[in-house]
DNA sequence: CCAAAATTGGACCTGCAAGTCCAAAACCCG
DNA sequence: CGGGTTTTGGACTTGCAGGTCCAATTTTGG
């Protein structure tokens, strides 16, 4: 089934992901039209239906995998070793530069605003991403404050899913406003209440 | 010119608004059909465009800039008079309230994700919307700090940002999820750091 | 090297939703 | 009341984008 996939024939569905992801991260999702595609990646109509049956819909889900992967691994090594205060400054450093350089080109905004009503597994990607991103966090607080760099009555999930929300609203107001003010804000403001209660423990 | 509307007209071009705007809330903007807005709001195609010349652009446009004000107005009286705590704990409530029960329907979304791209008009009422939650945030914020509720070494306009995009991504987690954790997270943990600071002072 | 299966190209179909048009009805004001 | 204007209804046009289909070509495995 799935296994029908020549070594030719995965590069090609590939291709198209990719180059639908770049599509729409540049133009939206409903400005994307299957021909773009089709343009951008040089491919043929019928290759689009042979690789995804379902159409837009099975593709945009394709995207909205790929993308939300992505979105982490753009994190990475730090994310997953907040484990020291430059790390953690580091992090931020890297979301912000990320952030700015995409400026008003977000995937996220693509997924949740529009693929989320239309495919019902998009939702589940993101809810899967949010939750990944989060967890992630949190595991940085508890790891922070196991080696008493952080105060322990804090609540590292709670401190997460915040922190986490305020990171979306950032990038939220980065694409309306064209600035990064807030997710800075956000970061740096959080970080640094993260910080002063370590004393006090 | 705008003068050319009987009493009659203007209360049909309020209700085709009012009702698009509903209408969009509930199942998002690119999934309500012209047909869809006549249908519930009583009204002809001859209609729409009579007093939408410039078609569903304008018609979104109109409905972004109703909802707009509405999200200010259902935080009122609190928002603009944010002076004691109790206040800012009602304003606290109430947001929830408001987005616990609106859940997936959010103006918002449809505004940012969808209109955004299309009409650029629509970019300038969101970022007119913002800019008048966060003053109105920073405003209260230096009203706390002139009584001494609030330790007045705090940037009352960057604590407004990190807030407004904390109160952003809590919504945008809420149509995700589900769920209000989020936007309770962060509103719980910066209104509680703001009151914290206080006897620092 | 051959048959079966995967890959590719692109013409064609189809439905739908925005937008156009105009004539009928209601309304306003002197 | 009466002429001009606004308001209303709805049939019709149009363009377009997603999806279908199939025949040609390449690849694979034995």
């Amino acid at each position: 089934m799935t296994r029908a996939l020549t070594r030719k024939g995965a590069a090609t569905r590939a291709r198209i992901v990719v180059g639908a992801a770049a599509e729409i991260r540049e133009r939206g999702v409903d400005e994307v039209r299957l021909e773009d595609v089709m343009a951008h990646t040089g491919t043929s109509k019928g290759q689009l239906f042979h690789y995804f049956p379902d159409g837009k819909e099975e593709l945009l889900l394709a995207v909205a995998q790929h993308e939300a992967d992505q979105v982490l691994l753009d994190q990475e090594p730090m994310l997953s070793n907040l484990t020291t205060w430059p790390t953690w400054l580091a992090w931020r450093d890297r979301l912000i530069e990320r952030y700015r350089a995409q400026g008003v080109k977000c995937p996220l905004n693509g997924l949740l605003g529009q693929t989320g009503r239309r495919a019902p597994g998009a939702q589940a990607i993101v809810v899967g991403l949010m939750w990944r991103w989060q967890t992630a966090i949190a595991e940085g607080v508890r790891r922070m404050q196991s080696t008493g760099d952080i105060a322990p009555d804090i609540d590292a999930d709670r401190t997460a899913a915040a922190l986490l929300a305020g990171i979306q609203g950032g990038v939220l107001l980065l694409l309306s406003t064209g600035r990064t003010d807030h997710l800075e804000a956000v970061l740096d403001l959080t970080i640094d209440s993260l910080r002063a209660g370590a004393r006090t423990a």
